[in-house]
DNA sequence: TCAGACCCTCACAG
DNA sequence: ACTGTGAGGGTCT
């Protein structure tokens, strides 16, 4: 087991693995425990940036991102007043890059569920279907091949409700080849968003995710109930704007990085804004 | 465009 | 302690 520190200012690891992008990592013992790849890992927040246990600890920078300047993205977001009051309540929150598969699955079964929940169906499916490693205290999340092979009845005996199906399907189609996950890198958002909403149980704000946390396609923006929230109250008080229309001024405001600037809003939304509607 | 269905779990009333 | 109720990073028909 190797250590190495991957120096970074400017990171919340904290906040970032817990935001709702990732559902598998969980404090113990003062240090963030997960799977990235077929590595257990353990990450601590240090003074200088980020230390990291593992195999082979440099593979953990390209999904903490730890290389991005902060600062330079966020300077790209729009100077109004709800904004900014999401920057500096969430200042260091970052974003990952996570393997497509274990996003989009997780992604699938995060429908209509709170994230403590999506935590626990996922770390179900690990539990039941992953990989053991070594050493370690947790699996691999399952491939698609694996959870191919499964029935509806299997899925759905880690408590994933409806949901079971979708990922069923979803799992064959990318095992078959059907969707080769890794061909999405070289397309245009608009191309592999398109291709993403061919899978049963990926709508647009799932696709959307798997865009932006997977693949890193900055222009990607997740509409979820929070950022609808969030959008309503901070920028049209007293209006009633349709979900088109307030498409159409996503689209317009958050310019190139609006994937980050929506991180920042859903993070402020379900952490810091008084809720009261 | 627009409901309603869809599984299941947990938080919160009473 | 018990039962009832509502809603949760949506999608499909």
């Amino acid at each position: 087991m190797a250590e190495k520190l991957l120096p970074v200012r400017n990171y919340d690891l904290a906040a970032t693995l817990t935001s709702g992008q990732a559902f598998r990592w969980r404090l113990v013992d003062g240090a963030w425990q997960g799977v990235i790849g077929r590595q257990f890992v353990r990450l601590k927040q240090v003074q200088d940036g980020i230390l990291v246990n593992a195999p082979l600890p440099s593979s953990a920078e390209e999904y903490l991102q730890t290389n991005v300047d902060l600062a330079a993205v966020i300077a790209t977001f729009p100077e109004d007043v709800p904004m900014q009051a999401a920057v500096k309540a969430c200042w260091g929150l970052r974003l990952l890059r996570q393997d497509p598969w274990e996003c989009l699955a997780s992604f699938i079964l995060s429908s209509t569920k709170q994230i403590v929940q999506i935590q626990q169906i996922v770390r179900a499916v690990c539990e039941c279907y992953g990989e053991t490693i070594p050493g370690s205290p947790m699996n691999t999340f399952p491939s698609a091949e694996k959870l191919a092979a499964l029935t509806e009845e299997n899925l759905r005996a880690c408590k994933m409700g409806f949901r079971a199906p979708y990922l069923l399907e979803t799992a064959r189609i990318v095992a078959n080849r059907k969707l080769d996950l890794e061909s999405l890198r070289r397309m245009k958002t608009i191309e592999a968003r398109a291709a993403l909403t061919e899978l049963p149980g990926v709508g647009e704000k799932i696709a959307n995710c798997v865009l932006l946390f997977a693949y890193g396609f900055q222009d990607a923006f997740p509409v979820d109930v929070w950022v609808q929230k969030a959008l309503k109250q901070l920028y049209f008080p007293k209006r009633k704007p349709s979900k088109e229309r307030l498409i159409k001024f996503i689209q317009t405001h958050f310019g190139p990085n609006a994937g980050y600037a929506q991180q920042y809003l859903f993070h402020y939304m379900r952490t810091r804004y008084d809720q009261a509607d």
